[in-house]
RNA sequence: GCGCUCGUGGCUCAAUGGAUAGAGCACUUGGCUUCGGACCAAGGGAUUGCAGGUUCGAAUCCUGCCGAGCGCACCA
């Protein structure tokens, strides 16, 4: 329908002689102003020498003219914006089409063909798997997902740094601790814990003792070249053992990956590329280390090779992108990080499309906030870190005990336990814009309620019900239903609560290509919240068991919540 | 010091240069003989950090100031 007026609009101020700016046409904030406008009048009134109102209303009439299909009103009003009401019928065909789409409901063929990787979560073996990776690991997914509702294909990328100095600093930790070393038979949780350990004590001893320098650079060496049997048993138990660990969180956050790459192996093509850069005159020697100058592009100068010969993360982020490419030869590569790293990555951007013409303009960096705690930055360098596993545990634990009354058997409050932990933990991610900080009050629960994920996902379990209770009435929703449907139309009346929800379902997919456009899901997250709060008042204010046309808004709903909740990586429970 | 990002009710967040700046939490009040109360309805609560500017129109764009965060050469 926006695209219909869109085309409408143009063709009569072309018609009037007038230049056709982008025109905003939208679904305006309050439905009393009906139930699109536009604002084309006012941002003509002063080319055309007109008062907008009086341009608006020329618009409006020669709008009229064309009698479009489904538009019942067209009003110029005040400043000069033209709204247009459309005819209930137009929305109940609307419906029609979600129950035919089903779980395909909003999605796009806009970017067809393409192919994508996107490269998000990155934790390091040996090291915490922190709140951060959470956020990296909940945002990454969601824009993947968003991603492969554009018809692209997708590939999901994890880069691990397994080699460098936190490692080094870990098995110097290591060395100076008492506690054993873990066997076999301990939790996966321990295991990692201990090596969590070992990199706190590791680093906060170099940070008093400095004239360790040289020793953990020698362990450093030790690990890229795999020299010392000593330290590569440790190395490679727990490398073996990180990695274990994570995959049973992407398990429970619902990612998978395609594809893992590690610091070890980009290290080498890392080298390669520096080298090639270095004799093509990209990068030069300073100091004995090889480094990028940025200041030539507005950018920091960045050491890529060290003097003792070890590519440094921006060196190896060059031989990664070579990789990847090489994996996949992707159209677009995003990677997802903390905005920490926004000029390490505008660097390695930039260095990566002078060293690689192919690449230009297919990097992106996608950057989020960080959590933080109420006291300040967390880092695992000072042990003042919450483990991802324990933020999830935690949150599984306060959503069980809200659970314990239900009946449900245990191995199912167990499974639904952890989708909805995953929804608070996730929506409270998503809702916002990305780039801004978190933060996490360990002393302040995580809301099942308001504005949340459970809330959403609860909605969808009481219409759920609600369809459970119609079949009861004798309205299966079943093959039938949905010719049912057809044949038997119910225009509602307009301004009630059922036709708010039936407007807001009807631009589900407008807000889709808006999150996929710009990698913003939190659009779709804002979006949940207002349809599910549009359900909840349909559903206090109407018998909804007894009716067919409500039955069929409300299963409408429930497709169109359970694909919006797929896209922010989030399970729609079917009891909760 | 330089660069990037951000300042919106007590708190946490929305808002494509557009209409009366929206939600949630907290607070006050009302609602289960109806389909799941993790709910609904209503109320109070905002000089959008400050000062200028651009515009028919600014939370949004520009300039300055104040405040916060992050980054800035051999860590990742």
């Amino acid at each position: 329908m926006k695209d219909i007026l869109l085309e409408a609009i143009n063709k009569v101020i072309s018609e009037m002689g007038l230049e056709a700016p982008s025109v905003l046409i939208d679904y305006p904030g309050d439905m009393s102003h009906g139930d699109l406008y536009t604002n084309v009048a006012m941002m003509l009134a002063k080319k055309a020498g007109k008062n907008p109102l009086d341009l608006a209303g020329e618009i409006a009439e020669n709008l009229k003219k064309l009698s479009i299909k489904d538009v019942t009103k067209i009003e110029a009003v005040k400043p000069g914006f033209i709204n247009f009401s459309i005819d209930e019928s137009y929305f109940d065909t609307a419906i029609k089409t979600v129950l035919h789409e089903k779980i395909h409901y909003g999605k796009n063929q806009s970017m067809k063909g393409k192919k994508v990787v996107v490269e998000y979560t990155d934790p390091n073996p040996l090291k915490l798997f922190h709140v951060g990776h959470l956020m990296s690991n909940t945002i990454g997914e969601s824009v993947a997902r968003l991603i492969e509702w554009t018809g692209s294909d997708v590939r999901r990328f994890c880069f691990q740094g397994d080699v460098g100095r936190h490692i080094a600093l870990t098995i110097y930790g290591l060395r100076l601790m008492e506690t054993k070393f873990p066997d076999e038979n301990s939790s996966s949780k321990e295991k990692v814990a201990f090596f969590g350990q070992a990199y706190a004590k590791g680093s906060t001893y170099f940070k008093d003792h400095p004239e360790i320098e040289a020793e953990v650079q020698e362990i450093n060496k030790k690990v890229y070249e795999r020299s010392d049997n000593e330290v590569n048993e440790v190395y490679d138990k727990g490398r073996e053992w990180s990695l274990e660990y994570f995959e049973e969180i992407y398990k429970i956050l619902g990612t998978k990956f395609d594809r893992y790459f590690f610091e070890s192996q980009s290290a080498g093509p890392g080298i390669k590329a520096v080298e090639e850069g270095l004799s093509k005159g990209i990068f030069e020697k300073s100091d004995g280390a090889i480094i990028f100058n940025g200041e030539k592009y507005g950018l920091h100068t960045d050491v890529l090779i060290t003097k003792v010969g070890l590519p440094t993360y921006a060196g190896k982020e060059l031989g990664l992108a070579e990789m990847k490419y090489n994996a996949f030869p992707y159209d677009t590569g995003i990677t997802v990080t903390a905005n920490e790293q926004n000029d390490f990555f505008k660097l390695t951007i930039k260095a990566n499309n002078l060293l690689f013409p192919f690449l230009e303009g297919k990097l992106h960096h996608l950057s989020h906030g960080m959590m933080r705690l109420p006291e300040g930055k967390m880092g695992s360098r000072t042990g003042n870190v919450i483990a991802g596993r324990d933020f999830i545990d935690e949150t599984v634990a306060s959503v069980l005990e809200k659970m314990s009354e239900r009946k449900m058997s245990e191995e199912d409050k167990k499974v639904v336990s952890e989708e909805v932990a995953v929804a608070a933990i996730k929506f409270s991610v998503l809702k916002q814009t990305l780039g801004k900080d978190i933060i996490y009050d360990k002393n302040k629960a995580l809301s099942f309620e308001g504005d949340s994920g459970p809330y959403v996902q609860y909605s969808f379990v009481r219409a759920g019900s609600v369809l459970r209770k119609g079949e009861e009435n004798g309205f299966a929703v079943d093959e039938n239903f949905v010719s049912k449907v057809e044949r038997d139309i119910v225009i509602s009346e307009s301004g009630n609560s059922e036709s708010a929800l039936k407007r807001l379902i009807e631009r589900f997919p407008t807000v889709v290509e808006r999150a996929q456009s710009e990698y913003a899901p939190h659009y779709v997250a804002q979006y949940l919240l207002a349809l599910s709060g549009a359900f909840n008042s349909f559903y206090a204010n109407s018998q909804i068991a007894n009716s067919l046309s409500r039955l069929a808004l409300t299963k409408a709903f429930q497709f169109t919540v359970h694909n919006g909740l797929w896209l922010l990586g989030i399970k729609a429970p079917k009891e909760m």
